[in-house]
DNA sequence: TACCTAATTGAGACTCAGTCTCAACTATTG
DNA sequence: CAATAGTTGAGACTGAGTCTCAATTAGGTA
């Protein structure tokens, strides 16, 4: 079955009311991996311009709520969404030359945030993990060409 | 020696030109340990509103770039800056219900890192390793009262 | 099937945080 | 001390997202 017919259904259960307008971004939304709110809007309204910014703005919020989208700050640029809906729990590593976004899987790193969680008493309840570095083939590119964000080289450097 | 004194001596020698707005900017942001951009602004206001909002922006772009300040995402808010002037690396855990912020240091995330990169042919340039959870004080406090951000609960949610 | 009503929509004003421009000013160099 | 390159203040501007509200519509109900 379509993904967004999965999703349509989802919303559905919710009591979320569907309406042309929602299908639309929908199907849209599902058919990336990863997008920023502005590039939903300029989609769908290549498909329908008169689908108003604040009705996409609140359908990718109704998307968000019933966990089909996640939203992850990777420091350049707007915040990235994600079709996260039936996939499984992942982290990301990213190329801060290419933008390549790789999802990783790596377990025993939670096995360690129980550790400090639990070493502060505290209850986990979600996570930001993500890894900025060079690609294989942006490791060998003249990288004084290029003009990284200037908060790159400052934050959370790996010594 | 006085921290600001320190850091001052810092820009000095990256060629950094100093003025009265920016000795005062530096002052103030080295007063805090946490700080938005905008609390800073209404902070060196207080002691001289003739500084402009631009000023000091750009003031906080030159420590930012000067590794004396990192930007930080807490996903609550605008971001977030620290200073971590001759600060040694760590992570951070937040409360979602009243904010508080613990600095934790785990080195076994960070070779788990280096595994990771090395899968994919990586060179890890940063990170960033945020933890999301209740306090102990917050764990035993009626939950329904609290309006959270709609964030938090679909974002890399823990199983 | 038509009706009812609460939910949703489009349009555009508005907000917030941050950036940019530029003439006036000033710290450093020679 | 003059030259000049860097810095400043003021305010316009931007991007991204939110809000308002009258008009419209989905979906339950008769």
């Amino acid at each position: 079955m379509k993904r967004f017919v999965e999703v349509e259904q989802l919303l559905r259960a919710k009591g979320v009311r569907l309406t042309d307008q929602r299908r639309l971004v929908v199907r849209r939304a599902v058919a990336y991996l990863h997008f920023t709110a502005e590039e939903l809007v300029r989609d769908v309204k290549g498909f329908d311009p008169s689908v108003a910014r604040g009705t996409i703005y609140r359908t990718l919020a109704l998307l968000h709520q019933a966990g089909v989208v996640e939203k992850h700050d990777f420091r350049y640029g707007p915040p990235n969404y994600e079709v996260t809906f039936a996939k499984a729990h992942h982290d990301h590593l990213m190329c801060v030359q290419c933008g390549e976004i790789i999802e990783f899987q790596e377990p025993r790193v939670e096995t360690l945030q129980q550790a400090v969680v639990k070493r502060y008493g505290y209850q986990l309840l979600s996570h930001t993990h993500k890894l900025y570095g060079l690609c294989r083939t942006c490791q060998h590119v003249d990288r004084k060409r290029v003009s990284l964000p200037p908060t790159l080289h400052v934050e959370e450097v790996v010594a």
